[in-house]
RNA sequence: GGCGAGGUAGCUCAGUUGGUAGAGCACACGGCUGAAAACCGUGGUGUCGCCGGUUCGAUCCCGGCCCUCGCCA
């Protein structure tokens, strides 16, 4: 018997719905494991439902898979001590691992630290720096491409702080979680995922993006806020143009979703091409029958 | 109809003083441990509009044709 539910899967695959249903099935709470959906200020955008740790940022500031893990477990936590099934549902697959496991996250840079070495990093070059970060974390070094000026300057601020890229062992695919937990991967065709992704994304349109995103573009907003597909399309685009090419956008990253559907350790993949209710419906016998 | 510009990868376009071609985006695959809708690596997927001529060899030069865009009628 499985405690914790997770329900990963592409964009437009259906997750949300699917997870509404299984809280109709068992007495459930959804939390969002989503990096975007933190975020308040872009529900049309980012696509936002009705779930625990949506919108909790402010899009002035900084995300953090670290503090996600914290409130992530703590929220699991609470739902399991009140006697009910936490659904942890998403599609970043970083942090559905980080909902689900200890990961160790080592600690953020020191205060300067990222800038002055981001200029080392472009002073020296890529090879050079990458030299220099094979003398002082040899074992960081064989991991990271020196082209990867985001993670070799992360591992030359790990490495001056005594700690390293890749410190024990790794969580990150070993499967292991903190409960006893069914992660279910909703599987959809290509081709009816394209056709749910064209639909949603005018469906954006209609309900108002376009307001949407010039506020949000008219106050402070932060580096990872501003990654939000489609921010620049939507604003500076003719419509049609904005349209195509956030569908674009949206399928490449479904894409990449369904490398991590197939790589998260312990996924049962479960076809997504069905009724929400009749998939929540599998899911929930699956969950009793789990063994913990 | 006349004049001009152009037809090269899925798209936008570069290029070859004649030796069957390459960028960005898209696409495929892989990596990823306080930014993950981020970041990085590998891969060219092609009747170079069609037909003929010159040439050892034409996507490139010559002729004809078709198509697109612009200006003038």
């Amino acid at each position: 018997m499985a405690d914790v539910l997770a329900i990963f899967g592409p964009t437009a695959s259906g997750k949300s719905a699917v997870a509404e249903e299984v809280a109709r099935l068992i007495p459930a709470e959804l939390v969002s494991a989503d990096a975007m959906q933190v975020y308040r200020g872009l529900p049309i955008l980012t696509n936002q439902s009705e779930a625990r740790l949506v919108g909790y940022l402010g899009l002035n500031e900084e995300g953090s898979v670290a503090e996600y893990q914290r409130l992530a477990h703590s929220a699991v936590d609470e739902i399991l001590a009140a006697g009910r099934t936490p659904v942890v549902v998403g599609g970043t697959g970083l942090y559905l691992r980080a909902a689900l496991a200890d990961l160790e996250l080592p600690p953020p840079p020191a205060p300067g630290a990222r800038e002055r070495l981001e200029g080392v990093y472009d002073d020296l070059g890529p090879e050079a720096t990458h030299e220099l970060l094979a003398e002082r974390d040899p074992a960081a070094a064989a991991t990271v491409h020196p082209n990867d000026r985001r993670r070799v300057v992360r591992a030359l601020e790990l490495a001056e702080s005594g700690s390293s890229l890749r410190p024990g062992e790794d969580r990150l695919w070993s499967g292991e979680t903190r409960h006893p937990t069914l992660i279910v991967g909703l599987d959809v065709p290509a081709e009816e995922l394209e056709r749910r992704i064209d639909q949603r994304t005018r469906s954006m349109f209609e309900r108002g993006v376009e307001e949407e995103v010039h506020r949000a573009l008219a106050g402070p907003i932060s580096p990872t806020a501003r990654t939000v597909h489609g921010l620049d399309e939507v604003a500076e685009l003719p419509r049609e143009q904005a349209i195509e090419a956030l569908i674009t956008q949206t399928r490449r990253y479904a894409a990449y979703q369904r490398k991590w559907l197939r790589r998260i350790p312990g996924v049962v993949l479960v076809n997504g091409n069905r009724p929400p209710a009749e998939v929540a419906q599998g899911i929930v016998e699956r969950l009793g029958s789990v063994a913990g």
